[in-house]
DNA sequence: AACGCGTGGTG
DNA sequence: TCACCAAGCGT
């Protein structure tokens, strides 16, 4: 939960999906939606699948304990260089380094290192460090340690170097240029995009469909829509997407919900608009359903389709 | 190696 | 409002 997300926004989650999964076996066990469900709004969604399936692994080939060394860790689905060391010397007490965000910060800033911390061949050098700093005692109070430091002294923007125990012997601090370092990389441009979403409701729930097993917010259900352009009648091109992607003839009403959203390199405008079937009740398109409103976390939905539950207020059609 | 993958906080 | 960044990993 914890990978390129902050401490702050997994607790909750951390605390409820622990509730349900006490055990490896529980996750191992437990249906893949259940598991979706509970990571509902925490984004990511790749992670929890390979949370599960590393489970299922642990079960199967490691007799349900956790492997404790790094080879057998990083065969794990969701468990790379970075996890690998968490868990070898915070569980393990083992004397394995992390790199992560936080430690690339306070390394490049304590060894005025310059270039993309990411790439060879800084990365490599990062790494080295990492391991010569780590100490035989206590390995994973060190790397928490190090990693706290990064998330609240020496901040990604204004660190506060007077009040840093490192301030001394470190080189940007004392040279005033902490904010040089890590040397910032050019981002993709992040594109603009407007997307149109159909609220259909009736007496048996939210008419929602699933998306695609790949690629983005993939397998997750959302309210029927899609992409449209900026310029031109956004109900008549919601009435027009919903006939061409699921074969749904719609009457288009009034907006219920606008807000912004981002997904990676995506900068959207998400409107939400009410919608009803036009003609003869049919049944529902392939990989669409109706859906509980009280059931929603259950299908792993996005939190797009969240804050447009939250523009309907959350009532039982 | 470079890119895709979510969402929330911050200045 | 908006760019930037976060306890990275898989392909």
């Amino acid at each position: 939960m914890l990978q390129q997300t902050t401490v702050q926004t997994v607790l909750p989650y951390y605390h409820a999906f622990l509730e349900v999964f006490p055990t490896v076996e529980a996750l191992a066990e437990s249906p893949l939606d259940a598991v979706l469900a509970r990571w509902s709004g925490l984004g990511y969604y790749s992670r929890a699948r390979n949370l599960k399936r590393a489970a299922e692994r642990v079960v199967e080939e490691h007799g349900g304990s956790i492997p404790d060394d790094r080879e057998r860790l990083q065969r794990l689905p969701g468990i790379g260089e970075y996890t690998a060391g968490a868990i070898l010397s915070i569980a393990f007490s083992r004397r394995e380094p992390v790199l992560d965000g936080n430690v690339i910060r306070v390394l490049a800033r304590l060894f005025l290192l310059a270039g993309d911390p990411r790439k060879q061949p800084l990365r490599n050098v990062l790494w080295t460090l990492a391991a010569r700093m780590v100490p035989a005692d206590d390995p994973g109070d060190f790397n928490q340690g190090l990693m706290e430091l990064g998330a609240t002294v020496c901040a990604p923007r204004s660190p506060t170097c007077g009040s840093c125990p490192l301030a001394t012997i470190c080189g940007a601090g004392r040279a005033g240029r902490a904010g040089e370092f890590p040397t910032p990389q050019p981002r993709p441009v992040t594109v603009p995009v407007r997307l149109a979403a159909a609220v259909i409701s009736s007496c048996r729930g939210f008419l929602m469909v699933r998306r695609a097993r790949a690629g983005l917010l993939a397998d997750l259900w959302e309210f029927p829509g899609g992409e449209i352009q900026r310029r031109g009648d956004a109900q008549a091109q919601l009435a027009r997407l919903l006939l061409d992607r699921h074969s749904l003839r719609v009457t288009v009403g009034r907006e219920l919900a606008r807000f912004g959203h981002s997904i990676t390199n995506r900068r959207m405008t998400v409107i939400a608009f009410e919608a009803r079937l036009e003609g003869a009740r049919r049944a529902v398109p392939p990989g669409s359903s109706w859906v509980d409103p009280g059931d929603i976390g259950s299908y792993g939905v996005s939190s797009m389709a969240l804050k447009i539950l939250a523009g309907v207020g959350r009532q039982r059609p």
